[in-house]
DNA sequence: CCGATTTGTTTATTGGTTGAATTATTTGAG
DNA sequence: CTCAAATAATTCAACCAATAAACAAATCGG
């Protein structure tokens, strides 16, 4: 460890020491090793130490689970119902409800929750209020206070869904996660890090122009992506009702489906192009209902994607579906609480003395 | 500056007293104050230590410039010339003697060249080679080597051009710089640092589709901004030669120009709704050509974007004209040695003891 | 001229890190 | 089995940067 950090064994010691003590680290056995000398201890992320809770609001569900700092999910509480008919006080309401059940669950475990973190589908500002969240009809929200929690982080679903893919293997520390949903959004990561925009705007791929003078958007404009390859689009298109049913006639080759979906991948090639040339990074996550619709989407996105992208030639598009299929979002959002916990331990340290 | 930096009054004394027998601070004359108390001291940037060498090569010139600590331009040399005539070698060679003549100047004024960088016309690695400059005719030059300055930085000039804005009175920390020429280039500045993207080429914004049907592009795409807000098809569509005819053209109210300059204006709006909507940045700087032309293109950029950008109702995008003109790239060259120097000033001190 | 006010320096103290020496625990050779 | 080599971990004096608090310097206003 010394070694990797160019950390003296003194200091790392130490450093260490307070870890433990602190309930971050746990000994276990040492890794079985060859050669002579005396072994190390064995380190863990302590699995009995401060957790994240992770919480999300969406069109048809709530749902909360509690993520400790190895990242394995500990619990996890999820419940259906159509959010948009409610209120938002009620809502969060219900929400806040979902929350205490699953600290206490936590609790029961040994864990300590030590921060939360609320995923919802619209735009959230740097304060944590819901500016607008149009499939839920929501509108200026301050969620935190309503759940009587003023330290929650809040966050847009697609942000943390691309946090939640962060870490995963293979995928480098720079990718944008597209989440096709009802709306079209985008978590943009760079170097490692949640890019939020100077408002926490940032990712309304939805939004990016096709085609100038393309089909009217709710938006107020014409031609953005969200109506090629917004699901409503697709489905229409498609002449089917849910994901599942497109992918399955997609699976039995119908051609409505497959031209559906070959004209929905080529807006998304235009997009990721733009997205592409703009940013410059390599690879692109599919989540939300593209994740399981990019065996049909892959080909006609590249296609787009290769022939606009100007380094295309020496460094092609990469393509990934995103792992965590729904619980994405939710995941990301105790895995924030996480990392911010891992980020700075000193600071949870200093919390509980 | 205690108050200021959160530190101790000793500690800013003896961190300043380095500074000063470092050459990087001088004392001057204290600021004339009202009220009692011992008057504090003066502290300016020395105009006589390191500065900070920038270097420019062009399509129909080579520049090169000096600048201090304080960021004043020192010295200045321009040699025009189509640098497309000839070989990489034969270019950089006449470079690197311009570059040697700055040094001389430098020298005796008392400044010591701390670093030096150099703007390109293209696509630059991380490690500094040229991997593609269409308008140059180059492809994977080593520069650094050729120069025998394996230290030097090569970037892109509209990556220059960008940090040479930063620091700007009214700018903020995030936005994106436009740069108009032959081809579209675009410096993204997030959080007061140039994102340079996984490779180093982002900012392709000439190649982001604004029609995906629209006219052939010499990249191999169809539709792409530069074959509607490319500097040749805007004086095409003007009938006009050069970009001063134009904005005489425009001035003097002739309809062609103006409906040219409109085109040029939707489509470059087009791609601005693209980046904020992605990214989030409420400020456009329009660089280039586009600096000198920004009184006919605000309103065409402005309308379509607002038109565009979902978050436009409640902050819509500010447009403002570059400052620096045709020695942006050139100055944001050798600000880059200087912020470099700034950022870390103890790496300098240790260089020289 | 004197006190109030602000700036700058001095000095002892602190906290975190380093380096070198020391102790602990294993492997492998004789 | 024993001992040397190898690797891990700890201890402890020393160091460095920053701090706090006291003190000195320079100015203003009455």
């Amino acid at each position: 460890m010394a070694g990797a950090t160019g950390l003296t064994r003194a200091t790392v010691s130490a450093l260490v020491d307070d870890l433990v003590t602190g309930a971050l680290l746990t000994e276990v056995e040492p890794a079985p090793r060859s050669g002579a000398g005396r072994p190390a201890f064995g380190l863990t992320l302590a699995p009995d130490g401060p957790a994240g809770l992770g919480l999300e609001i969406n069109v048809d569900y709530r749902a909360a689970c509690v993520v400790d700092l190895a990242g394995t999910v500990r619990h996890r509480l999820v419940e259906p119902g159509d959010q948009r008919l409610t209120d938002p006080g009620t809502a969060v309401a219900a929400l806040g409800r979902l929350a205490a059940r699953a600290r206490t669950l936590a609790e029961a475990d040994g864990l300590t929750v030590a921060g939360a973190a609320l995923a919802v589908p619209g735009l959230v500002t740097a304060h944590g209020v819901v500016r607008i969240a149009p499939n839920l009809g929501w509108q200026d929200v301050a969620v935190g206070d309503l759940l009587g929690d003023p330290e929650i982080t809040v966050d847009n679903e697609a942000n943390l869904a691309a946090l939640s893919e962060l870490g995963t293997a293979g995928l480098p520390r720079d990718f944008v996660y597209i989440s096709g949903e009802i709306g079209i959004g985008a978590g943009i990561v760079l170097d490692g890090a949640l890019y939020r925009g100077t408002r926490g705007w940032s990712g309304e791929i939805g939004h990016i122009p096709i085609n100038p003078d393309g089909p009217a958007c709710r938006c107020g404009a014409r031609g953005c992506l969200e109506q090629y390859a917004g699901q409503e689009a697709v489905l229409r298109a498609a002449g089917v009702s849910t994901v599942e049913a497109l992918a399955s006639a997609a699976a039995g080759g119908e051609s409505t489906a497959l031209t559906a979906l070959g004209a929905a991948g080529g807006a998304l090639g235009v997009a990721v192009a733009a997205v592409v040339n703009l940013l410059d990074v390599r690879t692109i996550v599919l989540g939300g209902s593209y994740a399981s619709l990019l065996p049909w989407l892959h080909d006609p996105i590249a296609a787009e994607a290769d022939r606009r992208v100007l380094t295309a030639a020496w460094s092609p598009v990469r393509l990934h579906a995103a792992t965590l299929g729904a619980d994405a979002a939710m995941r990301g959002a105790a895995g924030s609480v996480v990392r911010a916990l891992l980020d700075d331990p000193a600071a949870w340290l200093a919390r509980r003395p």
